[in-house]
DNA sequence: AGCACGCCGACT
DNA sequence: GTCGGCGTGCTC
């Protein structure tokens, strides 16, 4: 018999494959595509992925290794499924094995197949499924309905941008979309993806209630490892019919998927920011056109990437423009000019009025500010010393429960000091205001009120999140201050003013995304008011922005409820600046211990021969350039056409692979914070 | 990326 | 005399 020798993807940075030699013990079957295996590689033994079978082989004899075990107890991935890590390995320029074996849960990569076999076990004890038959589902508006229609009788790929404002019951429309997709075949799976499971812990009691006995899986970073393993298990044998999860599940193994949600699609976080840098939503699209299926894009607040293929007519807009609550109204924006109306304790005049009314009706406030900690910075008045880190191009936030100075960036923390370290002054002051120093503030005017705060210091154990939302839930909360952590998911039933109090850092960013970003997230707060309390037919509830700049066009739309307007002028901006989406972008990153090392590097990288259609910019120090003693800088290479960037980058990592440097490097492609 | 080999400084 | 720093070389 001639040998049988097995391509394999691994886990490295070397952009190749690896062939090995398979001998059969015993009886065993032959080897297949897409199983995983376990390999001898250098000095290790680590997993791997069968992505060809061949009997020959251009590896030298001296070279070749022998596999060490096939899991056969795995059933192989599938080609749809190693396609599209060869995709999104192609597409973020990265090898295949930095793909597909991360893209496995690390129970499956072990040398050791204890958990494999555990969980498989497990799974099968599974009950078996009972009825597809979705429970009671609420009546829907025309609108929804004709979402609902347009998305389930879809015959092949479609993208539809399900648009509307919170409350418009986008969550019944994927619901009951899925509902239809997942009763037209026995084996259909949905996969629903969410921006942070923990923070949607409504949306998974949802699907639970209405799909009794159908096998859901979720898949997100929080899980246990065995967990973990299990809930793929089940999506990868198509037991689980609906898969629910954050970004990392649009790379699970999913063989008879017909449906894709993409919910909140606008939200930073389906980007992932660390390792292979891929857009969970731009994968999902090109999943779903793969497997000709369709995918909904959901938001109150599209990306402008979305936005923009809906207006070319790429992506089908599916608008609610209702509430679906019938009685409910949009709440009312207000704009409060702290230039004529100077702040106490952060608080202007009116909005603590604002507060003491709700008080009175035993009603919510919730209080925006996305700044955690005591204060952003200390400051020394006698000789202008300030709270540096010593790492990072950062300030040292003042965290005043816990008397720490602490950077937000790389950790390192210390006593807040006496006196001042360069000139002894005792006097040291607080600059600025964060979540903690405005619940002081708070407590201080409204001594009787519940002032209760959410954000990531108040909830740093595991857990605790979810029983702060209950608490605020139950009623036991008054006034609610919180970060961005407030503006997800929960909607709060007897909460009748949201307030924005210092949003205007955003306006005048050097990321182009963050007007677009802020306008997203305070349309979001916006929507946390107010679901229930016109139901007793009380008055909307009130949104109020305290800014220095009243007259922005930002605020003037979110006063108006105006995306699309708000949207089509940033876009004509975009388009006039030549920016995003209107051309494609990667970013070359350097880190050294010396800037100008990082600097050097770039300037070596950009002289390259130039391409046609290509724009390499200079090299630029990134906005905070020193993190965690390490010096940062970046590259932007721009161009109009897709197809040519991503030739270029092809060559050019080569090249720059070639030149063997010492600096550590990195590409990404389609950078969101620049 | 790991991991080992390899050649020069402060410690039991 | 060894433990350990990180330079460079390799991985079927």
């Amino acid at each position: 018999m001639e040998p049988i020798y097995l391509t394999i993807a691994l886990d490295t940075p070397l952009d190749r494959l690896f062939d090995y030699r398979w001998e059969p013990v015993d009886a065993e079957p032959l080897p297949q595509i897409g199983q995983i295996t376990l390999v001898p590689f250098g000095r290790q033994e680590i997993a791997g992925l069968i992505v060809a079978i061949s009997s020959q082989t251009d590896v030298p004899a001296d070279k070749m290794k022998s596999v060490l075990s096939v899991r056969h107890q795995c059933p192989p991935l599938m080609p749809a499924w190693l396609d599209l890590c060869r995709f999104a390995a192609d597409y973020y320029q990265r090898p295949l094995g930095e793909v597909a074996i991360p893209a496995l849960p690390k129970n499956l990569r072990v040398p050791k197949a204890t958990s494999l076999d555990r969980n498989l076990k497990k799974l099968a004890k599974l009950p078996i499924e009972q009825s597809v038959l979705p429970a009671q589902e609420p009546v829907l508006n025309s609108q929804q309905l004709l979402a609902v229609d347009t998305i389930s009788t879809t015959t092949g790929f479609a993208a539809y941008l399900l648009h509307g404002v919170t409350g418009s019951g986008k969550t019944e429309v994927y619901l009951q979309a899925a509902a239809k997709v997942l009763a037209q075949s026995e084996q259909a799976q949905v996969l629903i993806l969410v921006p942070e499971i923990n923070l949607t812990p409504q949306l998974e009691g949802n699907i639970r209630n209405r799909f009794p006995g159908l096998q859901i899986a979720t898949l997100h970073s929080g899980m246990a490892e065995g967990e973990r393993l299990l809930h793929w298990l089940a999506a990868h044998t198509g037991r689980a019919r609906i898969i629910l999860g954050t970004r990392l599940a649009i790379l699970s193994s999913l063989p008879n998927l017909k449906m894709i949600v993409i919910d909140e699609e606008h939200d930073p976080s389906y980007k992932q920011q660390e390792g292979l840098r891929y857009s969970a939503r731009d994968l999902s699209v090109w999943r779903a056109r793969q497997l000709g299926i369709p995918v909904v894009l959901g938001s109150a607040t599209p990306s402008l990437e979305t936005w923009q293929h809906a207006k070319a007519g790429r992506y089908q807009k599916l608008e609610l423009t209702e509430r679906a609550v019938k009685s409910a109204v949009l709440p009312i924006v207000k704009i409060i000019n702290t230039e004529r109306e100077k702040p106490s304790e952060g608080l202007t005049q009116r909005l603590v009025s604002a507060i003491r009314l709700r008080l009175e009706k035993g009603e919510q406030s919730l209080l925006f500010l996305n700044r955690r900690g005591y204060a952003p910075v200390i400051h020394c008045d006698a000789c202008g010393w300030i709270s540096n880190c010593t790492r990072c191009t950062a300030h040292l936030v003042m965290h005043k429960l816990d008397k720490k100075l602490r950077c937000h960036h790389c950790g390192l923390e210390q006593r807040i000091p006496r006196a001042c370290p360069t000139c002894g002054n005792i006097d040291l002051q607080p600059l600025g205001r964060g979540t903690q120093r405005l619940e002081e503030g708070l407590k201080l005017i409204f001594p009787e009120a519940r002032v209760f705060r959410i954000d990531a210091d108040s909830t740093r154990l595991k857990g605790s999140a979810e029983a702060a939302f209950d608490t605020v839930h139950r009623g036991e909360v008054d006034i609610l201050i919180g970060t961005q952590m407030v503006a997800k998911g929960h909607d709060f039933k007897n909460l009748t003013l949201v307030a924005a109090l210092n949003p205007d850092s955003a306006l005048f960013s050097q990321d182009f995304r963050a007007s677009e970003r802020l306008f997203a997230q305070l349309m979001q707060v916006a929507g946390r008011a107010g679901r229930a309390a016109q139901k007793d037919g009380g008055n909307a509830s009130e949104v109020l922005i305290q800014t220095r700049y009243p007259d922005h066009p930002l605020y003037h739309a979110l006063m108006a409820h105006n995306y699309q307007g708000f949207a089509d002028d940033l876009l004509a901006e975009r388009q006039q600046a030549a920016m995003p989406p209107f051309i494609y972008q990667a970013l070359l990153r350097a880190e050294a211990k010396e800037l100008e090392t990082a600097i050097l590097f770039l300037k070596d990288a950009a002289n390259c021969t130039p391409h046609h259609g290509i724009t390499i910019n200079d090299p630029i120090p990134m906005t905070m350039t020193r993190v965690h003693n390490v010096d940062r800088a970046q590259l932007l290479i721009e161009s109009t056409s897709r197809p040519a960037l991503q030739a270029f980058l092809k060559d050019w990592i080569a090249d720059l692979r070639a030149m063997k440097s010492r600096v550590k490097w990195g590409v990404e492609i389609d950078p969101v914070d620049i």
